[in-house]
DNA sequence: TATTGTTATACTCTATAACTATA
DNA sequence: TATAGTTATAGAGTATAACAATA
């Protein structure tokens, strides 16, 4: 049954989040790239880094999951990774089947680099102030959160980093 | 939360917001994907006509500004709009060069529909309350028309949806 | 038989370059 | 010559399917 009166007046404000969120991601992708080049790296190169320095050493799956992206383009996105050192694949002991992923001391350097050159090109790029920043952080990582337990439900796990 | 306050007003959090912006977005495009096939539309659909609904007629440059896009790729994207009666194309008398992009009233139509069935999604995958989705709107919103100004500038512009 | 990771492949999204018609 | 739109094409980005190794 559908409850559409209380889905209206509680919560959604008049406008839609997602042509804002899609418009930002899509700037965001293209402005970066620049920055990014010199490191041989994209967006989704550094997000991965950021999960496994956050969450530690995770199998690929995890990583297909935490990552909301197919496995098949984690092998990919990790092969890049693996080939400047960023990263290192270990068989697990317990279960040989397993590739364990985790960062190397490069790759948590590389990460801090890249970390510097990214946070400025936000604040260019958004113009907001610390405070506005910090909130639309606590935000997002909330929706994160809530998006990482699944389209219908608001799980809020423990799936993306702080 | 701890010693946040002695961040000063200028600088960034600790985090960056592009990892989430680009997660959300990414998700947020799979997921959409199933609720618009009835509708035969994409998000990017979906910002187009919202842009076209709030700011008006416009040539194709203009959109591919506003929508932050290479102008190809707004050709293609507008074909898909037209050929389901959603926008019309006319010849500017001015300057016969020029197409005005407009929404016709079965465009309004579509995209109310739309609309309820996104903010339906929206409000499942990231299960946000009214305030913090309005809150999250409104700094989306003021990113949004930082980053259409251009990347290193912090100009507001008329650029994009209110 | 089911699961982890991989390869091969195809489809979507976006950008670059060349063409047209107007100015 | 320069600009608005279009076409053709190529390149990212992501997903689907079949396969190998292991459980």
């Amino acid at each position: 049954m559908n409850d559409r009166t209380t889905f209206n007046d509680s919560s959604a404000p008049d406008e839609l989040l997602s042509p804002l969120l899609d418009y930002l991601a899509r700037r965001l992708r293209a402005e970066a790239e620049a920055d990014l080049r010199p490191f041989s790296l994209k967006i989704r190169h550094v997000v991965a880094l950021t999960v496994l320095r956050d969450l530690g050493e995770r199998a690929q799956s995890q990583m297909s999951e935490a990552l909301g992206m197919d496995a098949t383009g984690i092998v990919a996105l990790l092969n890049d990774l693996e080939s400047q050192g960023l990263i290192e694949r270990r068989r697990a002991a317990q279960d040989r089947r397993r590739h364990n992923v985790l960062i190397t001391d490069a790759g948590c350097r590389r990460l801090a680099e890249v970390h510097r050159a990214i946070a400025g090109l936000e604040q260019r790029m958004f113009g907001l102030t610390g405070q506005e920043s910090t909130a639309l952080y606590q935000l997002l990582q909330k929706a994160t959160a809530s998006a990482a337990g699944g389209p219908a439900e608001s799980v809020a796990g423990e799936d993306f980093p702080h």
